[in-house]
This record gives structure tokens, sequence and C-alpha cells, in this order.
DNA sequence: TCTATACATTGACAAGCGTGAGTTCAATTG
DNA sequence: CAATTGAACTCACGCTTGTCAATGTATAGA
């Protein structure tokens, strides 16, 4: 899959020469890297990375009523970071009348997960 | 660990009453949710996730030289990119002489890992 | 029908981020 | 020593992000 690499001890390269053996990345990495990075950067807010544990805790629907006094933020703020946690496609939201109830999307940390272990 | 939800249908609050019993967070998930989220943040980029993804595949320690031809970016960008990683303590860095390698400190993203797993 | 409530959106602002150009520093090589 | 090279740093530039106040929208309940 990726080529070995020479980690012998290296020489200044020739003048017009490249320093070292570039490195071939498979294009395949490239779009999965756009879409684990995609949902890392949403992950990388302490808030929405509690938005999204308290769901998964409760492995279900949780209203966002119930969201927004664990945080010390206004409810404005913390619909924003819903946002952008369903831009991610790591939630989804379903509205019952007044209220909003939010859900982790299966498998949409999963190929994150895969890859970190 | 956490407190059950109630997810029967609601009404709403009377005035001057909370909407909903708010879930009782606990303190230890925040120092947790921090950390995760330093490192999820660090990993938010597509070009970082690579930058993390070579000496990972590799096991073991890749010159800088090598990583920069596999981005369309300039080595100023790319140096800078390694510094985010390294401020978020995920990978480090060992210089030998005109060369600076890198690799992927262990147990980095363990703990990440275990909370998405 | 009318008011209060739950949630989303908009607008504004400071702070932070990604990038490149240019520069600095250390070390190899002649 | 002098020239060259790999890598990090500084600075500056737009773009994005996190936050709140204010506003909008739809619905529950009287």
């Amino acid at each position: 899959m990726s080529a070995d690499l020479q980690l012998t001890p290296k020489t200044k390269r020739a003048a017009g020469e490249p320093c070292c053996e570039p490195v071939v990345y498979p294009d395949v990495e490239r779009d999965h890297a756009l879409r684990m990075a995609e949902v890392a950067k949403a992950l990388g807010d302490p808030v929405r990375l509690q938005l999204v544990d308290v769901p998964r805790k409760h492995a279900g629907k949780v209203c966002v009523c119930e969201l927004v006094p664990l945080f010390d933020l206004s409810q404005p703020t913390v619909s924003h970071h819903l946002k952008v946690l369903r831009a991610a496609r790591i939630v989804g939201s379903e509205r019952q009348g007044l209220w909003a109830y939010y859900y982790v999307i299966p498998d949409a940390l999963a190929e994150l997960s895969a890859w970190l272990s």
C-alpha cells in the first residue's frame, strides 16, 4: 500500500536533484483524509465533543433544552454548535412540535475511529 | 455515571421554571473533552491528518523533506502544520544534522480513539 | 385568538487559522 | 572559511470561528 521509506542517513542533494525520494501518496487516502478531517474538525471543540457525548451515552435522542443548561453558553451559541455538527453529518435532528431532538448518526464516527485504532 | 433522561413528551415550562430537568454532566468529562478536542482540532485539517498518517503507516520516523513533496504546499507551511501537531503533542521531532525526523507519539491518539469506539 | 416558549437565524465583533514571502539558523560539503 | 541546503521562524494577509444580542418562526397552551 505504501512505499518503503529510506530512513538511512541522507546526504545533501546535488544541485537540481531532489533531497529525498518523495513518498508516493495514494489518492484514495486523500478522500478519506478529507472526510475524516471534516469530522475531526467538527469534534475539535470541547463543547461540540460533549454535545455529541450526551446523546451517545444515552443512546438516543436528546432535547436541545436539555443540552443548553449543560454549558455556560447562550442558547443561540449551542444552536450554532449543533448546526456545525449537523453540517459535518455527525448528528441529525428531528423536530417534534416546539422541541428539537438530536441524535448521533450511526457510523458517522466509524471511519475516523477505525483510522485512529 | 449519567443521569437517565426523560425523553417523554415535554410541556412548556411555567414562567420561571426550567423547561427540562438539566442533565448533570460529570466534571471528569470536561477535562477529557478538553484534551480530546485539542487532539481532534489538530487533526481537523486534511494536510495534518495525512502528516500524521505517513509516519503512522511507516511506523517510524519520517524526514520533513519526504513530507513536503506530498503536498502542494510550501515548505514553511508544512513546517507550520507540523508545529501545530507538535503543540497538540501528537507528534514529536528529532533533529539529526540537517534533517528533522517526525514520529507519532505513542498513545497520543489513544484517548480519542477509545472515546470514538 | 393571543401570548409565552423553544429553537433557529442574522449581524456584528474579536480572536484564531491557513497560507506564502521573506528571513534566520544550523550544519554539511568543498 | 565560504557556499549551499534543510528546516523553523516572523510577518502580513484574508478567511473562518466562537460568541452574544437581537430578531425571526412556529407551536403549545390558555
